[in-house]
DNA sequence: GCCAACGTTGGC
DNA sequence: GCCAACGTTGGC
């Protein structure tokens, strides 16, 4: 069992939208490691941080809410198509480079989690998502890490 | 909107 | 295989 954080833009899709639909694809991930953990890490049953990144005032950067992986990887149907903004020439469907999860709501948290606090918290001492400069958009959790979150998020 | 950090591309 | 140029991410 693996733990997870995801980064998404709220503007974009965020827990809101995952709670709407319930369930979601999640797709456009390009990047190598990313796409990696995905492919090779991610399993049925993992759960995920719902992460928004590029905060406002009102609401910050941080974690909102949990999901659940509910299906292992396979290949990230937007990386085929021409009008899709995530549409790349290199990959064919006998060759896709780009794979995806379908994700479950669980649960938005009752009290956000900023990064702020994160930054600060012993407890989350090394936490990925703190350290300056890191852009991946999957990130694997220690399950202490994870416990800390879920527990101030409620 | 700024800009630092960083991943990717492509010429050599 | 190096590395400069470029584009993107994301905190502030």
């Amino acid at each position: 069992m693996n733990y997870w954080l995801l980064k998404t833009e709220a503007s974009c899709y965020g827990i809101l939208d995952l709670q709407k639909e319930k369930k979601t694809s999640w797709t456009g991930i390009r990047n190598y490691q990313a796409r990696n953990f995905i492919r090779d890490d991610m399993h049925i049953g993992d759960l995920a941080l719902i992460y928004h990144s590029n905060g406002t005032k009102e609401n910050p950067t941080g974690v909102y809410g949990l999901g659940k992986i509910v299906t292992e990887a396979y290949p990230d149907k937007t990386q085929f198509d021409k009008k899709d903004t995530h549409y790349d020439r290199k990959a064919s469907n006998k060759n896709p480079l780009w794979f995806c999860v379908d994700i479950a709501y669980v649960k938005k948290y009752l009290h956000p989690v900023p990064l702020s606090e994160i930054k600060i918290d012993p407890e989350l001492e090394g936490i990925m998502v703190a350290q300056t400069g890191n852009r991946l958009s999957v990130q694997p959790l220690i399950k202490k890490h994870f416990l800390h979150i879920e527990k101030l998020g409620k």
